[in-house]
DNA sequence: TCAATTTGTTAGATTAACATAACTTTATAT
DNA sequence: ATATAAAGTTATGTTAATCTAACAAATTGA
């Protein structure tokens, strides 16, 4: 049985080292930083998550999990996932909301808890954010979340979340008329800056590859 | 902020000395049995609680819970019966394997999760054990509890609640064919030692006092 | 009432998760 | 190529929550 903070080791560890980041390792000061703890900190931890045969770690080198480890930070994010699902399909939380609590509840510490929990959101695929849930064995669609910028002149998309969730952001993405779930058509495409030309419900936009960049599709 | 360790202590007192027990303190020694520590142990948390006003206590003296420690343990009891009642209601969680994890659930920190998580089942005033729901003022309804064993013979009753939740007890009722809300039929009472016969759901069993002593009826 | 039992306290250790300060190794940049 | 910066490590210390062992106070029962 890990401790929450161990968990929280492995699923930094994860995220730093997925198929998004590009890297299959990470560096101590690295981890310690999108864990707020000082390296110093972090340092100890590897050591003991390499005692435990979770990762593989040496001296001065960088880290990786192992297949173990692996295996244990998929079943936190599955957790992860499927709750924020749930407060956001069920108690109405928004997206920006959820994570927080997300981070709280991914420790519970219950099989059957979680088995259930999926049960009842009719086994989701993906969550809030567009990202795909893994199943009780650890499988997990890749749907590698895809930017509008990926995809190709004439295919029609669906909007499913977006990288920067600032207000003036938000407000932006609105007056092209886009919102949650929104079929986006792409007409052209310019190749010298990406510039884009978009139908939403019949009403055409021109936007830039930077805005394009931001919107998370399928 | 109360660290789960202070909540679970601020919890026990509240059991402790509740109406049911009809005590209004606890010693030293009861409540770290409750709470599976030492003695030592509990004396320490006392000191710490006494410091940040929730208790009262004083060297070689019981313990009880002040005004602001009350209101919180009621705020821990209010999210531990919630999530109860969500596991049971929405997870087709057993009568006896809510608790557990609700443990762990209650501890849980947002306001706006409990607050939702209430309404989304439609603002319940009991749990799956049939304790009431404080809301959150921390207003409870205190419901009379009878116990079977205060049936007259050839009246029927229904079971709310039981004294002692322990998983072993919770199995034994359910053996019996037992759930919540299910019809209980006196049928006979010995004098001699208070065994009974009831009947439920066409079903005949004999039991004793002590059990009946355990289920609380309306 | 007072010796025995129960109850409660103190002192001193341990473990996990953090920190700071000083140090070592590796990377980099001209 | 090597000085400097960046990254990583070690030693030491703190706090929260636990323990054991020894001690002190309160209760109780003959």
């Amino acid at each position: 049985m890990l401790s929450h903070t161990e968990e929280n080791y492995l699923k930094a560890l994860f995220h730093l080292t997925s198929e998004i980041t590009g890297k299959s390792e990470a560096g101590t000061n690295e981890l310690a930083t999108t864990l707020n703890v000082k390296p110093a900190t972090a340092n100890d931890m590897l050591k003991k998550l390499k005692e435990k045969k979770l990762i593989s770690y040496e001296k001065y080198g960088k880290t990786s999990l192992t297949a173990t480890g692996k295996k244990q930070a998929i079943q936190i994010i599955r957790k992860h996932r499927l709750w924020e699902t749930f407060l956001y399909e069920k108690l109405e939380f928004t997206w920006d909301e959820v994570h927080e609590v997300a981070e709280q509840l991914e420790h519970i510490q219950s099989s059957k808890l979680i088995e259930k929990l999926e049960k009842f959101l009719n086994y989701p695929e993906v969550d809030p954010h567009g990202d795909s849930i893994p199943n009780a064995n650890g499988e997990m669609k890749t749907r590698a979340r895809k930017t509008l910028t990926q995809v190709p002149v004439g295919k029609t998309c669906k909007l499913v979340t977006v990288k920067d969730g600032s207000a003036s952001f938000l407000q932006y993405v609105m007056k092209v008329g886009l919102g949650l779930s929104s079929k986006i058509k792409v007409v052209t495409r310019q190749d010298f800056d990406g510039t884009m030309e978009i139908e939403v419900d019949g009403k055409k936009s021109s936007v830039s590859q930077k805005f394009a960049d931001n919107l998370y599709v399928v």
